[in-house]
RNA sequence: GCGCCCUUCGUCUAGAGGCCUAGGACACCGCCCUUUCACGGCGGUAACAGGGGUUCGAAUCCCCUAGGGCGCGCCA
């Protein structure tokens, strides 16, 4: 039998860390097995789906390399074949017509509360004669679920897990202004679409125990089940916006790579052994559903950005570039750089990219490492710099000058060949001058190598730089 | 309140009764490398929630307690 797995989410926000976890399991499992994920998009409450929501889940699960298989499946397109099969339940004895009021029903579950009872449903309308319906009252129709025995869910994560029947309850199929609840429309849409595996979030394990019902009553095949844990905030909460419960679109801004999302987050309640990086054909070969935990996994930023440096580090520097600009736009001050993007500007940054993602976390840190680059004469040194700018540090480096501007072929080993000797001449350690070289040129104190940084700023900006630097000390 | 689930270093986890003096990774702390910052190398601190069983032997099996999570909508 092939697997047919699918990722279904609700476009009523964006598309959030656990949710992109759930699809790249989906979809890794689906590849696993040589099966299809497909996409399904649950808009069937009208009030809080937006179209804003929809292009954020696929603009998010594309950013992330997954893909899905044939159309998406808008489940609100579907409103009249679920409603159809409410009617056939109802009309099978399987289903009934329940007049209780919200007002009303709201009225019974504080009871139960007050009472210390549970607070399902009571079964009022199950075997009442509808004769008896209160006038101007649009009916909900109800499963009529077992009330005995128990429900049995063999999941593939949790391992087997039973309820009492007298547990749950007759959920509502249909509303009453005849469009179909989420219970309902998931599992005819799981059905129809041929679905063999429902790899989801755990908290809707119970879910399962009850869709389970509907599938038994419509005398249908249940799919395998497989609840994977929640992701919680550092603290073991729920994950906030602040934590992390942020849209996969901000992980992008804050210039992560998508290598490094899939690989942080498919280690995130699970592991193969010791292995901590897997290439994407590596997650797909060992994916392992009964290899997944079951205790829910906390959100780790720091583990996050070590993952994304040793992605970025490994990356090819001209396909690291082109990740820069396309995130650009979407970084502060970013425009600036974009707008000044030439050949020539673009071949000097893949030049300096060994040394620069040797040191960058993020994009948006190899973004602002790289401002050196860009940056417009005069450089105005930040604070850490000028303090190595000290009057005798520009002493140095004016008596270095003349030395540099005799330089006829410009590269990191020619300069090095000239800075190096001086400082032994001056009886100087190499840090004493190459630091307020790096603070002059750079205007920062910490950057690549400091030969490597003028050989990419090449002879004529080098020594501007270095005048500009050295001039307004003469005059001051 | 009722139901279900979970509990190994700070964090992610390895561990399927003896291989455990509990392993790896991130983070943290030292040292080395070094022109800065990184990278890299070496080393270190640090955990089986608690209590009872079962067993020759338990992180691994059972029970209880505690803590945490999820669910209990005409939301999904």
């Amino acid at each position: 039998m092939s697997v047919v797995a699918r990722f279904a989410p609700s476009p009523t926000g964006f598309l959030h860390i656990g949710g992109a976890r759930t699809a790249l399991f989906n979809w890794l499992f689906a590849r696993h097995h040589g099966g299809k994920m497909l996409l399904r998009i649950e808009d069937t409450d009208r009030e809080r789906s937006t179209a804003a929501a929809i292009n954020a889940i696929i603009d998010g699960l594309t950013w992330l390399g997954l893909s899905w298989d044939g159309e998406i499946v808008f489940q609100f397109s579907r409103a009249a074949r679920h409603r159809q099969v409410a009617e056939q339940l109802l009309a099978a004895g399987k289903a009934y017509y329940c007049y209780a009021s919200p007002e009303e029903l709201a009225e019974m579950r504080e009871v139960a509360r007050r009472e210390g009872r549970s607070r399902l449903y009571d079964g009022r309308w199950r075997d009442r004669d509808p004769a008896e319906a209160p006038p101007g009252i649009k009916p909900v129709i109800r499963l009529k679920a077992p009330q005995n025995g128990e429900t049995v869910i063999e999941d593939r994560v949790q391992g087997r897990v039973t309820w009492q029947n007298s547990d749950l309850d007759d959920l509502v199929l249909l509303r009453s202004d005849g469009t179909p609840t989420y219970m309902l429309a998931v599992v005819v849409d799981d059905h129809d679409m041929a679905v063999t595996h429902v790899i989801r979030g755990d908290d809707h394990l119970t879910n399962a125990a009850r869709q389970k019902h509907i599938y038994d009553a419509l005398g249908w095949m249940v799919p395998v089940f497989a609840h994977i844990p929640l992701i919680h905030g550092p603290d073991g909460s729920k994950l906030s916006k602040r934590h992390g419960a942020l849209g996969i679109d901000a992980y992008r801004a804050m210039g992560y790579l998508p290598a490094a999302m899939r690989n942080y987050l498919v280690r995130l309640g699970w592991a193969h052994g010791d292995q901590e990086i897997f290439s994407t054909e590596e997650m797909i070969a060992a994916l392992d559903l009964a290899a997944i935990g079951r205790s829910p996994a906390r959100f780790d930023f720091a583990k996050l950005e070590n993952l994304n440096g040793h992605y970025i580090r490994t990356t090819p520097d001209s396909d690291l570039l082109a990740a820069l600009e396309q995130l650009l736009p979407h970084i502060a001050g970013g425009q600036e750089l974009a707008s000044k993007m030439t050949p020539a500007l673009r071949a000097k940054l893949v030049e300096a990219m060994p040394g620069l993602k040797e040191r960058a976390k993020t994009l948006v840190e190899l973004f602002e490492a790289s401002r050196f680059i860009w940056a417009v004469r005069p450089i105005e040194p930040n604070d850490q710099a000028k303090t190595l700018l000290t009057d005798e540090a520009k002493t140095y480096l004016a008596t270095l000058l003349p030395e540099l501007e005799a330089i006829e072929e410009w590269n990191a080993g020619t300069v090095e060949a000239v800075v190096r000797p001086y400082a032994e001449r001056a009886g100087l350690k190499l840090g004493a001058v190459a630091q307020p070289l790096r603070a002059a040129v750079t205007g920062r104190t910490t950057s690549p190598p400091i030969f490597d940084v003028l050989a990419v700023l090449g002879r004529d900006e080098s020594l501007a730089r270095l005048r500009d630097q050295v001039i307004s000390t003469t005059a001051a």
